[in-house]
Order: structure tokens, then sequence, then C-alpha cells
DNA sequence: GACAAATTCAAACAAGTGTTTTAAACATAT
DNA sequence: ATATGTTTAAAACACTTGTTTGAATTTGTC
């Protein structure tokens, strides 16, 4: 709002990360102003000083952490350019899932998509080509990779949305998992093991496909 | 509430219709009890009337829409609950995609799932252990005839949330799917040709792993 | 240090919330 | 027809919400 948003200990700031803390946790319409200046240690009317309502804050939150983690997520698939593909699968559900679930993010621009999912808005194709449609090319590239070069369209499409909704499934619904598998834990470890399980689980299913593919090309 | 909920045009039935519909809209926060009076055409007063509260309100909701999928849903476990694995799982992907993708089953239901998973309300576990948790323990008993007795419960866990992952990520991210995949139809015939592909790639991989599980337990 | 602008603060405001109240309207049985 | 229990209706209640106000305090500049 003012040029002393970024600094330290500024109220603009105070509030800023309050503002992602709460929301996060409680959604839009569940957060109170006077909750999140509470934890910011902050009076009720700096919100509206500072930010002119409680909505520009929320889109001011949204507008930080959606720039730096889009950006972020295309620096994790140029670094994985490099590899065979198996290891860049691997890396890339690995990415994937650490940002969509790691606990130390706060999770709001989450709920915006979600709520996208439900009924979306007219900025929502902006958000698919921007921040999904990317990743799921590099993943398409990888699977045809994987299936070898005859392996038709579809079905390479079709593989790469089982990857990737393995991956998002453990957001999406994630209360659910929480409840059915009570055990599972969402920190750097629990994380690791449930990338890996995707992981082995879908270059098992491609390696199967593709012997299934050259044989039917066999015949 | 009383006996004469079923009534069609009585003030319960009346109620329990906007409900659904309002709550689906907007979540169950962002539902005003007038705005479901009102579209009802009900007196404001009638919520706490004949339900008590917002809340008992809304549970009220959540077990009449969801009663009857719940045990059609049933019935087609236990129809599928005769054959070898192989196909009892591909009947299961496909009885699942059936019913969380049918164009003709209102979706206001699902919806209210949708704000669920968002912002989960006190109701929450009860739906996930009436409406979620059986289909998940049939199939967990399925994919571990699959893996082998010896397969560990994690593992069994984990492929079982894979196979549902695929399915309902069609259903939670149908918006983003229809923008990357255009071409992708989601008439019965689509619907067909998707829960071959999950089918196929999730037999893929069980068949894969199992091979790895007996390998590592011949050593 | 003095002055003006920017910021913080406690208090109040206006609108909206779920719920309760009280009385009127209705139905039903004797 | 009267009495009884049920349902509806308008208004009010108690509380929370985001926002505004106006005075107090801090900050920056000369």
């Amino acid at each position: 709002m003012d040029q002393k948003n970024k600094e330290h200990d500024s109220t603009c700031h105070k509030l800023l990360v309050a503002a992602g803390e709460v929301f996060a946790e409680n959604g839009f319409k569940n957060t109170t102003v006077r909750d999140i200046c509470k934890r910011a240690d902050v009076n009720v009317a700096a919100v509206n000083y500072h930010f002119g309502s409680k909505e520009k804050l929320y889109e001011a939150v949204w507008e930080n952490s959606n720039r730096a983690a889009v950006e972020k997520r295309m620096d994790e698939l140029d670094l994985a350019r490099t590899d065979d593909p198996e290891k860049r699968i691997r890396l890339f559900v690995k990415t994937l899932l650490r940002n969509i679930l790691d606990q130390n993010r706060p999770e709001w621009d989450f709920r915006i998509v979600a709520h996208e999912m439900i009924s979306p808005t007219a900025s929502f194709d902006i958000i698919v080509d921007r921040a999904i449609r990317p990743g799921f090319l590099f993943l398409k590239e990888l699977v045809q990779e994987m299936l070898g070069e005859d392996a038709p369209k579809e079905k390479v499409e079709k593989c790469a949305l089982s990857i990737v909704g393995q991956c998002l499934y453990y957001r999406f619904a994630n209360p659910v998992v929480r409840q059915l598998l009570p055990e599972q834990s969402f920190d750097e470890k629990g994380l690791e093991k449930i990338a890996d399980h995707i992981t082995e689980f879908s270059l098992s299913a491609l390696k199967q496909l593709r012997a299934g593919i050259e044989n039917e090309e066999i015949k």
C-alpha cells in the first residue's frame, strides 16, 4: 500500500504476515479483521488505514504469495530439465507435492483455486494458463518419453492426468485423507513417503503400459 | 424433524430444497438463514422452529441428499462382490466415475462436499465415515488381494488412494481438465474411456508392484 | 524545539448475523 | 363450537462483523 510495505516490524508487513496465517487457517469469510490485528499486535483500524478494506488486504496477500509460488515452480521445472525421464518424473512429483502440501507454505492461495473449481470466475482461464498448463506440458513430454514416440496423444494426456491426479487428491481431499489415514503425517518425512509411492506407482504403470503398446505394434 | 418432512410444499420440505441450493452455491458460512428462507418463501423463524439451528438444517440437508446416493453406491459395491479382483477394480472405478461425473445427477451435493474440503464443518467427520470410508475399505480389500497377503498395510492404503485420486481429480479439478483437454468429452462414451484408462493404468501399476514385492521377499 | 504530516489508538457506528419471543392463524378432535 | 396443540409471522434481541471517527501520539523536516 505504501512504500514501507516490506520493512519488517512495520505495521503493513506485520499485517500481511498475520493475515496470511489467519486466512490460511480459516478462509476469507471465517477470518475477522480483529483476529488478524490481534495476531499482528496492531490496532483494528490499521487494516482499513493501510489497505482500504479486508478484501484488498486479502488480495494483497494473495498477490504476494502467488507470484513467488509460480516463479519458484518454474525454477524447479527448469532444474529438472536435465536428467533421464524417470528421475525427472520423480522430481516432478516430489516438487509438486512439496508445493501443494508443504505445511510451511500458507495455503490461502490454494483456497482461492479451490473456490474457482467450485464456481470458476472470468479470471480462471488465466490462472490455468499461467500456473497450471506449463507444468502439465512438462509432464506430458516426460510421459511421452516414457511411453515411446508411438504412444497416442490421448493416452499420454490421460497418463499425465493420472499422475497429477494422485498428487492433487492429497490436497483437494486433504480432510478426507487425514480422517481415512490418521497415521499419515504431512511433515517432510511423510511427504517424502507419499512422493515415493506416487512415483513408484506411476513408473510401474508407465513401464507396463509401454510394454503393452510395443506388443500391440508387433501384431 | 417432523413427520411432514417429505410432503411437497410443506415448510420443512421447502426449506430443505432451498437450503441445499444456497449452501451449495455459497458454502455454510457464506449462507445466511435469511437467504434460505427468502428462497423457500418462508418466515425466518421457520429454520429454528423446524430444525433447531442453522447448523442442524445443514446436517439435515446433507443427510437427505446423501442417503440415497450412499445406498446406491452400496448396492453397486455389493454387486461387485463376486468376480475376481481385477474385474472388481474395473467395476469400482467405473461406478465411482459415473457417480461423481454423471451429468444427470444434480451437482449441488457435490459442491457441498467441495466446500467442506475447503473449510470443514463439524458434521464433516460423519460425512466421511458414512459416505466415503465404506468404499475406501472395499477398495483396500481389492488392492490387498491384488498385491498379495504380504503387502504392507501402508502400501495398500496408498495404492487405494492413488486409484480414487485419479478418479476424483476429474471431479475436483474439472474446470482445469476441461481447459487442459478441451477435446475430452464427459458423456457416457467419454466417461467409459476415462474409466478404462484409469483401470488399465492402476492394474498395470498393481501388477508391477506385486512383482516387486515378491522379488523383495525372495531376497 | 516547532510545526505539519503521518500514524496509532480507543471508542463508536451501521449493517448483518443466528436466534428468541410473543401473539396470531391454523388444524384437529371431542 | 370449543378447546388443544401445532405452525406461522413480525418484531425484537444479543452479538459479531467491517468500517469510520476524532483525538492522541509519533515521525519527519526545517
